[in-house]
DNA sequence: ACATTAAGTGATT
DNA sequence: AATCACTTAATGT
């Protein structure tokens, strides 16, 4: 197994090393889901390549993005349930094909007390979360739909790069939790305004937006 | 050509 | 802003 490069400047060599060891590498491709919400965590991903798009869901189906985890970062999620063995509150699934190393929980335990740098990165981990967490029930709290979609839309273009966002209304809908028809009528609106352009499961964002 | 799925629309709550 | 019922348009077989 490889473990990335970058990576010696995040963690000393022995940490490294057992990494390399315990760790379990795991590849997912695109839409595979890691976790879903119920079950009980006993590895904690450290994502080497891709992207995991981690959200809430209720009972009926419904789903709320929350956060995403880039390669070279971990689950804030995973860390807090895992050290006592609690169910996940959320479903994680592979954005991207995703390459990662599962860690199980008995070494993470370990290496908190015993590597300084991984204490640091656990605890650096979730205060990211935090606060983009916060950022989110912000949005959620006083920015209106179509401002929220408008932000989705920006931060979608930046996720891939390009300008051209390949998800379909109904995907966009359940991702904000709202439906797809609201959904629709706005993006009509933001094409009127020259800031969009509609096709089928695609959608193309011009300057303006 | 036909069936299926995505997107558009008006009315109702 | 969500849901329903329906139409229209694009895409797959």
């Amino acid at each position: 197994m490889i473990v990335p490069v970058k990576w010696s400047h995040l963690f000393e060599p022995e940490l490294l090393q057992e990494i390399q060891t315990y760790g379990i590498p795991k590849s997912l491709k695109y839409g595979e889901t890691l976790i879903s919400a119920g079950k009980t965590v006993r590895l904690i991903p450290l994502v080497i390549r891709g992207t995991l798009k981690v959200s809430r869901v209720d009972e009926s189906g419904r789903e709320l993005l929350l956060y995403y985890i880039n390669a070279n970062e971990s689950c804030a999620m995973t860390f807090t349930c895992c050290m006592q063995i609690f169910p996940s509150q959320v479903t994680t699934v592979a954005e991207d094909d995703t390459d990662l190393i599962a860690i199980p929980v008995d070494q993470m335990d370990r290496w908190m007390a015993k590597y300084p740098t991984w204490k640091s990165f656990v605890m650096n981990t979730i205060r990211n979360r935090f606060n983009e967490l916060l950022q989110t029930i912000d949005q959620i709290a006083f920015q209106k739909l179509d401002e929220r979609l408008v932000s989705y839309l920006k931060e979608k273009a930046n996720a891939t790069g390009s300008s051209l966002i390949n998800l379909s209304h109904e995907q966009i809908a359940t991702e904000m939790a709202s439906s797809r028809e609201v959904i629709s009528r706005m993006l009509k609106k933001l094409e009127n305004d020259k800031k969009v352009l509609l096709y089928r499961k695609q959608i193309k964002i011009l300057n303006e937006l």
